[in-house]
Order: structure tokens, then sequence, then C-alpha cells
DNA sequence: GCCACCTGCGTTTTT
DNA sequence: CGCAGGTGGC
């Protein structure tokens, strides 16, 4: 039984809130997840079908919590509930409705590495560079088409996109995606932004489908609404049309994601499309103390683009928010550690009380090698998933092959691994006559005796007849014994089995540990199709997180994304340092700006208790040694809040560290304002388009040089460092930079 | 067709 | 610095 008592009377006002859209403004550590669950629950209990509700997320994780839970108070019946991920729910729609846009329900869902192989073969094939045409950069733009919900042919009638395409001097944009989409396409394959793309096509294009969905769903709520990007938006809007019971979560200051194409504008302007909606503001934090509430509103508030909203909490002020600076990055991770070192004897912690939080992944390192001098143990969130590695993704590339032996990137993995001779020149030869009869691979491959003579053509129809009888295998089996036939027959098992090095022996046990969720799939599955096929359905929307058992006890470290939605005790947000934190590659635009500032904010809400910030003055990048100045962030907290570390033993440069007696805790006027050098004002230069960089040798003292994001400056003293020339250069606008000569691309010019 | 070197490049990433 | 992809010699 719902318990409503428990809850504050805006949640439970939302909770119970009955027909029509709504939009619940949820502020950080609020209790957005208890409303969206016991929402659903309510609606369960007062006699709404489960099956009539449809609730979307981002995270299987999310989805699978809030489902147990609400399973947990309303029964088994709620098994019945569609909450997935938006990409789970849309593929089980596209799995049974796809024949109308062309694909079967076998169809193979591409993670981001099969696309980008694509990306990088349409490349190929077109003769084009791949230097100026890079891989990712073109899935980006391919992808924020998708969202856009731009297919290839309006891409290319598109007059701005093609002019932006043509400006940037990569005019044949349009013509890789067109291409690729129809290799997908022939492939009997779809991308993650597929599965919106045409389900939207599929609701486009077939009414009758759009209406039994309409039907179906009486109650549509959707979680981390920030997040959603314009497809996603509009499918949501389309499938609550018919009855309006549209249920929006999320917190504007929260969106982070813009950068994969999430539009903040879909909360900022869900007013607009639901005049008559009715708002619904969770204020209170329950997580955090006053200190860290505050200090978070205090930052947030310097963003413009925002909804209006006052997170308030009843907590105590707790401890202040402590400034660690370090001098290295090496010392930052040294001063971390021992923090954790001492907090937890002091306090009695455990190591799961905490969590190191940085911005780019490549900060962990020096973290961690922290940890592990004073053991304590961590476990890094983030890294290569286990459906990632190699042994993995080739193992399911064998399957998915069998199931779908239209599948291009499937094929490319497995026809020769383990080795049969069929080299990449066989490989392109099969893509090319796929491509000009317009057949499929299997096609080519099933005939391969008309076009290849010899050793070769006999190998391809051996593998041929391999993979006949895996799918006859799967068609008859169940789906574990058919993919111990698979990983035992393609001689996969017998490759990694012969390896005995470490890896080999890490492979092996790793095909073992896949092998074993097939056999849990096979045996516990909730649906009564226990075949290979049902078992790969899913498989790419899958992540990591999504097996983490995470319950011994360890130091989480991870990135600010992947941190959002969870808390910890202690949080220490490291590498506050302008350039990385906000990141320079965000600070073009106020709107990016504000996003960097948005993630900053999530970090801090991740503290419940104690929130530590920290910043090095030298920090090691792509193997090099720069300097770094304080995050601009770190003045917007005010300083009544804070107090500096003393331990920090730095050679930092002095000019931006306070006297010790201005750094005592005492000293609440501690003008954190002060840690960046004032003389700072722009924030970008552009150079000349003409802009070419001097050979860095022939730099001597008192030239006047120009810089392509520094703009001119004069240089000072050259001096030799760890056996690498660096220069000091003045700069007009930026004031003194230490450059690495072998790397600094200046321009002289006058002597 | 295969392995060894070498060059170039480098945010964040729920799916 | 560390990785991935590309080139070149066998």
């Amino acid at each position: 039984m719902l318990d409503l008592g428990s809850l504050n009377e805006s949640q439970r006002n939302a909770v119970t809130h009955k027909e029509g859209p709504m939009m619940v403004l949820a502020g950080a550590g609020s209790g957005k997840t208890r409303v969206l669950t016991y929402r659903i629950a309510w609606l369960i209990e007062n006699g709404m079908d489960p099956f009539n509700i449809l609730a979307l997320t981002f995270t299987n994780k999310a989805a699978r919590e809030m489902k147990e839970r609400i399973i947990s108070v309303t029964g088994e019946d709620a098994r019945n509930l569609w909450m997935g991920t938006f990409h789970s729910v849309f593929s089980r729609i596209l799995r049974a409705e796809g024949n109308k846009v062309g694909f079967p329900s076998n169809f193979t869902i591409y993670d981001t590495d099969d696309s980008k192989s694509l990306i990088r073969s349409v490349i190929k094939g077109l003769n084009l560079d791949d230097k100026l045409y890079k891989p990712n950069m073109v899935l980006n733009r391919i992808s924020m088409a998708k969202n856009s919900l731009i297919g290839p042919d309006e891409y290319l009638e598109n007059e701005s996109l093609v002019s932006e395409d043509y400006e940037s001097q990569r005019p044949e944009l349009g013509r890789i995606y067109k291409e690729y989409f129809e290799r997908c396409f022939r492939s009997q394959a779809m991308d993650f932004d597929d599965l919106l793309y045409y389900t939207h096509l599929l609701f486009s294009n077939n009414m009758d489908v759009l209406n039994k969905y309409q039907d179906r769903f009486r109650f549509v709520l959707v979680d981390e609404f920030q997040d959603t990007n314009y497809s996603q938006y509009l499918l949501t809007k389309k499938l609550a049309s018919r009855f309006q019971n549209i249920c929006v979560v999320g917190d504007d200051a929260q969106s982070i994601y813009a950068f994969r194409g999430a539009d903040i504008g879909n909360i900022l302007n869900f007013e607009k499309d639901y005049p008559d909606q009715e708002v619904f503001k969770l204020e209170q934090n329950y997580r955090s103390t006053k200190t860290i509430v505050e200090a978070a509103n205090h930052v947030i508030a310097n963003n413009k683009t925002q909804l209006s909203k006052e997170v308030w909490t009843d907590n105590e002020p707790g401890e202040r928010i402590e400034l660690v600076r370090a001098s290295t990055d090496s010392e930052e991770g040294r001063l971390v550690s021992s923090s954790i070192f001492q907090e937890k004897m002091n306090k009695q912690l455990r190591n799961a009380d905490f969590a190191i939080l940085y911005r780019t992944n490549a900060q962990s390192r020096a973290l961690e090698e922290a940890l592990r001098k004073v053991n304590i143990p961590y476990r890094i969130y983030g890294g290569i998933s286990f459906y990632q590695r190699k042994e993995i993704k080739d193992a399911l590339a064998y399957m998915r092959f069998t199931i779908n032996p239209k599948d291009e990137e499937a094929l490319k993995r497995i026809i020769n691994f383990p080795k049969r001779g069929i080299g990449p020149t066989t490989i392109s030869k099969i893509i090319v006559l796929a491509e000009e009869r317009k057949v499929s691979i299997w096609d080519i491959i099933g005939e391969a005796h008309k076009y290849f003579k010899g050793k070769i053509g006999n190998g391809i129809m051996e593998f041929a007849s391999l993979i006949k009888h895996f799918q006859l295998e799967s068609a008859n089996k169940d789906a574990y014994s058919a993919a111990e036939t698979i990983i035992k027959n393609s001689g996969l098992l017998k490759e990694y089995y012969e390896d005995k090095s470490i890896e080999g022996l890490a492979r092996y046990e790793n095909i073992q540990e896949l092998l074993s969720g097939i056999r849990e799939f096979t045996d516990n599955t909730d649906s009564e199709d226990r075949s290979l096929a049902s078992f790969l359905q899913d498989i790419a929307l899958l992540t990591d997180q999504d097996n983490d058992s995470g319950d011994d006890d360890r130091v989480t470290m991870m990135t600010i994304h992947a941190a959002k939605g969870l808390e910890f005790d202690h949080i220490f947000i490291t590498g506050l340092e302008e350039d990385l934190f906000p990141s320079q590659m965000m600070m073009s635009s106020r709107a990016d700006l504000e996003e960097e500032r948005r993630l900053f904010y999530v970090a801090i809400t991740r503290a419940k208790k104690k929130l530590v910030l920290t910043h090095a003055a030298t920090r090691y990048r792509y193997g090099m040694l720069n300097s770094c100045e304080p995050s601009r962030f770190l003045e917007e907290i005010p300083s009544q809040f804070v107090f500096q570390n003393q331990r920090a033993t730095g050679f930092a440069r002095a000019s931006s560290i306070p006297p010790a007696y201005a750094r005592r805790k005492e000293q609440p006027k501690t003008p954190v304002t002060n840690l960046r050098p004032l003389k700072k004002v722009k924030t970008s230069y552009k150079p000349p388009a003409d802009f070419v960089p001097d050979d860095p040798s022939k730099l001597a003292e008192g030239m006047k040089v120009e810089h392509p994001k520094f703009g001119f400056g004069m240089v000072g003293k050259i001096e030799v460092y760890n056996h690498q020339k660096k220069a000091v250069v003045n700069f007009d606008d930026f004031g003194e930079k230490t450059l690495l000569l072998s790397f600094a691309k200046l321009k002289i010019h006058a002597k």
C-alpha cells in the first residue's frame, strides 16, 4: 500500500495529479525519482492498468530500479508496465512493426564502434580524405541530423546544412550520410539514433500504428526530460497526444548532454506546448547540507537560461567546503588520498562514502596512483564496458551474423578471425560486389565461388557453410546451446585458449563469462522466447553500469557526467582549472559555458555532507606540463562557504596564493575572488586564416610573437626544463604563459 | 597477407 | 604520454 504521508506537500500534489499535462521541476536531491515511482504506483492503485502506462528513462538502471520499486509496492501486475529507456522501448516497437519501414524483426543494433567503422568504410569507398572527414565528426553530424529527424535526402535538400558543410570545406558530408544510411539499411542494421528516427518514420507513415500506441498509452511519463533531444521530444508528444496525460520530470539546471543533441529548450518551452499544464516544483533538498545547497545555488545563479526555482533545505549547515590547492596533478592526488585516509580514520567512514569526480577520464590516472600508494581500494566507472571488449564483440559478432547475415560490420569482424586467409582486400571486394549489385553481403558470400576462384573462394564458401550450420543451431535450440556451438565451432574459444599470455587468459575467462550470462538468460528469462535472437535483441543497448554489483567497499571514481543521479557523503571535485573545467572547448559561447556550469552544479549537488574542491597549478596533459589557473567557477562560490586547506606545500606561483594568515578559516572574508589574475578579460582570440607557426627553434628572448589562441605577446625567458625547452611569453591579453617549445605554435612578428 | 614501426591525435557519452 | 590507425618491409 502506498504511503503518501511520507511525502511533502508538493511531492504529494505531483503524485496525485489526476489528468492533463504536468511538469515536475525537481531541484537536485528533492526526491524526483521518488515522486515518479510514487506517481506510477498511485496510478496503478487507482485502477490504471500498468499495460496502459509508458514510462521513459535514459538508463536501463533507472528503469529497472523504478520498476522493481513499483512492483514491490503495487504487486506483480506492474511487470506489464512499459518502462524502459527510449531506445529499448522503441526498439521493442520496431521489432514488432519495423517491417512497415523495411526492417525485419531480427535487425541488428549497431553500437558506436560499428557506426564509426562503417563510416570509415564509407569515407574510403567515396575516396574521401579521412583526415578532413574524421569519422567521429561525421558520425556526430549524422547523429545531429537524425536527432532532428532529418533524413539523408532532406539533408541534401537542406540549403543551410549543405552550405554549412561547404563552408567548413566538407561538402561531401551529405553524400556520406546518404551512403551510410543506405549501407545500414542494406545491413538491416540500426544505429542508436535510428531507433528513434525509424520509430518516428513508422508513426508518420502509419497512422494506424500510431493510433494503436496512442490508445494504449493512457499515461506517458518521461524522466530526465531536460536531456531529451528533438526526436525524443516529438515522439513523446505524439504518443501522448490522444490523452494528453503527459508527465515530464526534470531539472533544467542539470541538463548536461547538449553535446549529444539534448535540447534544454524542450523543458524550457514545455509550457508553450501545453498551455494548460500544471507545474509542480520540488524545491526542498533532502540530500545535502545547507552549505552545499547554498553554494550550488550561488553557482547556478550565474546562468541566464533557466527556469525559476529556489532550492532550499532544512538540513544542518554542516562543514564548510574545502578548497585544496596543489602544485601538481600528482600532488592533487596525494592530497585527495590523504584526505580520504584521514577522514576515514577520524569519522569511521567506509571507502564507499567517498567519490572522486573529474571532468575528463584522463585525469583518473594520477588519482589512481595516489590511491594505490596508500592502499585505498577504488572502482573506476566508465572504462571499457564488458560488451566493448574485443573478444566479447567478436563472439557477439558471430552470433549477430548468424541471426542477421546481412550485418556488414559483424562480417568484417569475423570473416577472418580466426584466420581463414580472407584479408581486407577480399572483404572490400565482397562489399563492393554487394554494392554494385545492390544485394546483401550474404548473397555474395553464399555464392562466393562465382566471384572468387581457388583458395579464397573455397575459404569463403567454408565460412558460409559454417554460418549456415550456426543458423540451423540457433533456429532449433535455445540461446545457450546455440552460443556454445558458435563459440566452439568458430574457433574463437580455441584461439583464446591457446593464448597463454595474461591477456589471453583474461579473454578466455571473459568468453566464459559471456557464456554464463547467456545461460542465465536461457534459464531465467521472463519471456517465452529463449532463442539466441531474443538474447541478442537488446544486447547493444546494455552498458556495463547495468550489471555492476558495486557492493564492496571502494572509493568511487568517475566523470561528473557519470555521477549524475548519484549521491555520496563525501565528494571530491578535482581539476578545477581553467581550460580543464570549464573545458577549453566549451568556452566559445555562453550556452556552452552555461552547460559547463550546470555540470559543476551537478557535481556539487552529489555531495551529502562534505565537498572538497581541488585544483593544481601545473598538470601533465598529453605528456607535457602545463601551468593552470584556478577555475572561474571557484569564484562563484561565496567565500563564507569555503575554507582553504593548508596542507598544500606547493610551489605554485606565489602571486596567486594569499599569505598564510589570510587562509585561516577564521577569516571568512578570504576573497576567493582573487584567486584568478584579474588581467584576464578576453576568453578567446581568433587567429587570422593564414596563420602559420614558425620554427620554434628560431625563438629568442624579446621577440614579438603571435599565438593562435593567446594572440600577441613578447617572449621572455627561454629555459630548459626536464630536457625540454620552454619559453615564458607575456601575452597582451592573457598574461604570462609558459609554453613548451616543441609544441608551441608561435608566429614570429618582430625581433 | 602479416607483423613491426611510426605518426598523429587527444572533452564529456545515460543509448 | 598512450592509443589507434596507417605505412612499409617481408
